[in-house]
DNA sequence: CAGTGGTCTAGACCACACT
DNA sequence: GTGTGGTCTAGACCACTGC
């Protein structure tokens, strides 16, 4: 587009809604993420290269890129490139994972035991499909597992997934796989994860989960409720987890 | 500093250190709000304004305050300028405040009654000294409040504060000021928090919080410990927290 | 060496707020 | 209209990676 052309803003908005360049850019890039035109770990097409496909100077670009790696949807290399964001091989292993031990950090700790308790599928619950966006009783995936540091078992987690997307997802393909959960999901289903919002409470721990977690009935947990979304703020999974705060932290940071 | 003039880079580095030009102005302009030259909810200069003091073009200017302004040091107002951030007057009123109401949002729960319990000056402890790089003994000021929602009390926070800068806070000073407590940070005594860390467990609460809550000693609660620091690192608040949970929930987001 | 992202400039023009 | 931040360009050069 030429400088100085109208924009392709929307056609009978209120407001017209000015929408510079770049945004309309980081939308078309968007959507090539989307459609996995680039997969997670590849690198996108260069500045220059998108420049002359958009028909824009480089800092457009850069600016559309900018805000794609801030929303951290791609990894900005110098020297290399620009990839698309992963889960896998990357040296924060768990991204959305906050819990962290109370001394020492996370590599002092040593890779989690994963143990798959729980693989079923069944008929979405009412609150399941309101948070995954799904109709009530359409078919969903649940699954429990329970993660354990140096040996002391300290989240149980259940895990419900829409059935679709997670078709041929099975305890033993979860349980053969080493990695992050949210790896295997982008590499075997092409999910990839973006964001998540949590919502975190004190309880205390019921029968199953005391068991499981190794402590008494009376022991206070923290709850965290999950949901994770891909492109788009489309909901791919609902998580609830119950951690041990004895030896480990949730940490934020605020700004 | 004409282009391709030498860095002013570190001298005896082990590596150069190479560091851009926005960068050093960044250091610059948060200099001058350290040494408070423009005052929270101020103006600072324009960018054409520090452009000429600094001998830089505009686009440099600009993308050190692009920075400043991710970091919620800075709020970009387009048309009127670029302000100090500051936690009075803005429609975020709790910015470190997370928890949520399980119904409806922040607005329709009007606004948190506060009380002060307790104000006292004291000698750090060793682990209150720690948080806040004081020496162990140093004059800190301790005070615990009750914020309530709706009546409803719901959060007990003891709050330790660096003696020096707080010389002159008192009970009745804090409970005549009807804002947020960090509205009257700035504007009392000059400290801007600009970011906190927190980390968060699952606890009992014990008698006497129990009491302040309107509990029984067997309810489980949100243990929020945060410290905050003004500009430059430098942790000015250790607050300890307990947040009941049965109505409310500590919401996060992930990216 | 070539190719990538990263910095910096100078200038033009746009959107917005105030007056 | 003036001044502010916001967008966009074209071109130059720098820093980093890998061939």
């Amino acid at each position: 587009m030429a400088p100085g052309e109208p924009d392709a803003a929307g056609p009978a908005g209120q407001t017209p809604a000015f929408s510079p360049q770049y945004q309309q850019i980081k939308v078309l890039i968007l959507k090539g993420l989307q459609a996995a035109e680039w997969k997670p770990g590849e690198p996108i097409p260069s500045e220059m290269d998108l420049a002359a496909r958009f028909r824009v100077s480089q800092g457009t670009v850069r600016k559309a890129i900018d805000e794609l790696a801030a929303e951290n949807l791609v990894i900005r290399r110098q020297g290399k490139g620009t990839f698309v964001a992963t889960h896998a091989e990357q040296q924060v292993q768990y991204r959305f994972l906050r819990l962290m031990p109370d001394a020492g950090d996370v590599s002092s700790e040593g890779p989690a035991e994963r143990q798959i308790v729980a693989c079923k599928r069944l008929r979405a619950p009412a609150d399941v499909a309101r948070a995954l966006a799904l109709r009530a009783g359409e078919a969903v995936l649940q699954l429990r597992r329970v993660l354990a540091f140096q040996g002391t078992p300290t989240i149980v987690e259940d895990v419900w997934l829409p059935g679709g997307p997670f078709r041929g997802l099975t305890a033993d393909r979860l349980a053969a796989y080493g990695g992050p959960m949210y790896a295997l999901f982008e590499t075997e289903f092409g999910v990839h994860m973006v964001r998540a919002e949590e919502k975190i409470r004190a309880v205390l721990a019921d029968a199953t989960t005391a068991k499981l977690l190794d402590v008494k009935q009376s022991e206070p947990l923290l709850s965290v409720e999950r949901i994770a979304y891909t492109y788009n703020d489309v909901p791919m999974e609902l998580r609830r987890g119950w951690y041990r705060t004895d030896t480990h932290h949730y940490r934020n940071a605020l700004s």
